[in-house]
DNA sequence: GATGAATGAGCATTCATTCAT
DNA sequence: GATGAATGAATGCTCATTCAT
């Protein structure tokens, strides 16, 4: 069957493409739902339901919601990282970070949503739900480090770093879920847009606080 | 059946605060039930089993677990909204209502945290969940018309309200979670620090988007 | 309401009886299952489908098959131990004690019998399936303490009890199986006819073993 | 398909062989998995987990698990038969065949107690569960003929044959099963002791049943 | 109005069995 | 013939809701 006589990519069996097929079907199923009704409420058969396959097929794959929901968090999570780790290397400044890793965010929420499309979001995009899953709550506390970390760097007094950060991930949190839920027009601008609004908001929020921040 | 004959006094009759009394009991229960569980993993079952009522009561005084939710949403505006009615009324400015807002949320957090004292808060305190219900989207609302209101009255440019009342929103919510999951001290000592932290944060914030904003 | 006014016996609520009637109906709908299907087999629903209460009520009485199956052997035993308390009682010999104890047993298989007339009996009717239920090797366990300590009183040598005990339940056993799937004729004689073979195969069989065994 | 063109020796093709081989598989790890789980719990996955083979390969050589079960009640019976046999011919007397197939029985349940070593044996070790496969009823078939034959060349009066032979099966099975959950030492002797105390219980009970016995 | 037992739909999960590869 | 993923019926169990008492 298979006969690649020159064949670079050595084809891989169909038996493998409907696994992944599935596994993908799955996700995308729950991404779905979770985003409509939300984790607690949402049951494996409403994910299954959202595929052609059989309900039994659903713990070939996942051994719970629980395990899906991960997965998918994961995936957000290594969407985002990487992201968030160009900014943090190439930002020279305390404000560079924040609007560099601001503008990461909305971008990523923005992705999420297209790829999200057509479902009434109820909840919170990212990846459906509560965003306090470990893997979020990771996220924050690299981003709460980063900007201890460019605080001390830039020595800012004794700000309550923890309290700046929750601020700062208030806004952005906010001001997220207010942008994905516009159905305006052209995205790189209200990106663009945002990106500015928040950004500006959390330097002068904090201008006070920390010694030579600069709000051009 | 229980017709007093003799009854001199007005007698606001045993039934009616036997009815009332039932009622709070289930909303009390209810409080602590989906502080603990949060809304979804609570059954109606789980509530009346934190009273000493049989489960078929439950449906004399509410529809659904939901209409419990409600309720307690309802109560929580109830106590919140004339706190902000009064700040609404004394502000003299933006700056004014912002800090007398920001100060009201606070505080009305901390007292709902004391009202579900000893229970492990799982969830944010303000009724248990997410707290997008519909009452408390009203409260957000009303807050924005306020914050729209103001700004209109000092002549605040084109600023896009939305926008930067979801940002203020965002910090007040965010350090509202982060102050109420802290362990510490005295309650007006860290009402004080937090709510200027985020009254600074917010007005500094704005700054160049308003004019004639004062930022002591 | 229920007014009685010189009644003695106090009326039962309807309520109560009605519970008592299904707890009732489950228990024989259980028992006429489990001597069909055997315990591994039977399934919760088997058991309830056997009565015309819906599939939930099952666990307003018993938290698993495991727990009818339990209350079952309770109910076997508790019928059956009284007996046995009698013989070992009034009974003067080791062979008075054999003698009674396999008849009480026939007796009682007989009885257990007739309660589950009508079906076919695959299993063993005792209570239905392996008597190696707890409740059912107390019995023996009890049976084997009498052999011990009869023997002992008449100064039997250095018999290995615990093959005698089995040897013994194995007659008995057997036997009862055997006469219970017979479909003849008069009860009782026939109860006369298998206790006296038993017995006799018993003593007679254990004669070299024990001194002074009288097997006239 | 697998023509062997050349072939010079017969050569019992590989194929063959590899079907021998997964049969056996199947057959060993269902002895163990009965013998550990009982014949109900156990599943045919199970039964496969227990091979290197794949679930679906069962089912190239069993229907069901019900099949499993009475290949290895057949592979007993097989076993044991001749042994029987043996006795049956050799035999010049009752007792002499009551005390040969006392023993062969006793020798069996070793032997297949040395099989399935290693294992925690919940269950009766002949083929696992409940003795009662036909299989097994037609060995005990066999056994109830060997006696009445012997009985009626020996001139035994009206002795009801069932009776007897369910009493001998008794002490058989119940010393048998006994014997086998003993820790003990030297098997050999174990064998010889129980075989005399079960040989000596049944000849000395149906003494006054049979004229002529000898109990020597 | 209060009670609490009955109801039955609904959920997570397992498992025998099939069948494309 | 071997594989192992897909299937969907079946099971144990929970829970909102109803309703006779």
């Amino acid at each position: 069957m298979s006969k690649t006589f020159i064949a670079a990519k050595p084809e891989t069996g169909k038996r493998e493409r409907a696994k992944a097929a599935n596994r993908d079907a799955i996700l995308v199923a729950a991404r779905h739902v979770f985003a409509e009704l939300g984790f607690e409420a949402t049951t494996v058969r409403d994910i299954i339901r959202g595929t052609d396959l059989a309900s039994g097929t659903f713990y070939n794959y996942f051994k719970s919601k629980e395990e899906v929901f991960e997965a998918l968090a994961r995936q957000s999570v290594t969407q985002f990282r990487p992201r968030l780790q160009d900014v943090r290397k190439t930002a020279t400044s305390f404000e560079d970070y924040i609007s560099g890793a601001i503008r990461a965010y909305f971008q990523f929420l923005m992705d999420s949503k297209r790829t999200n499309q057509a479902d009434d979001l109820h909840h919170i995009p990212l990846v459906g739900v509560r965003v306090d899953t470990p893997e979020m709550q990771a996220v924050f506390q690299e981003i709460r480090n980063d900007i201890e970390d460019f605080l001390a760097r830039q020595g800012a007094g004794d700000v309550d770093t923890e309290y700046l950060t929750a601020a700062a991930i208030g806004v952005a949190r906010e001001l997220g879920d207010c942008m994905v839920s516009r159905k305006t027009g052209d995205e790189g601008q209200i990106i663009d847009q945002v990106t500015a609004f928040a950004t500006n908001m959390i330097l002068n929020g904090v201008r006070d606080l920390i010694k030579d921040i600069k709000t051009e």
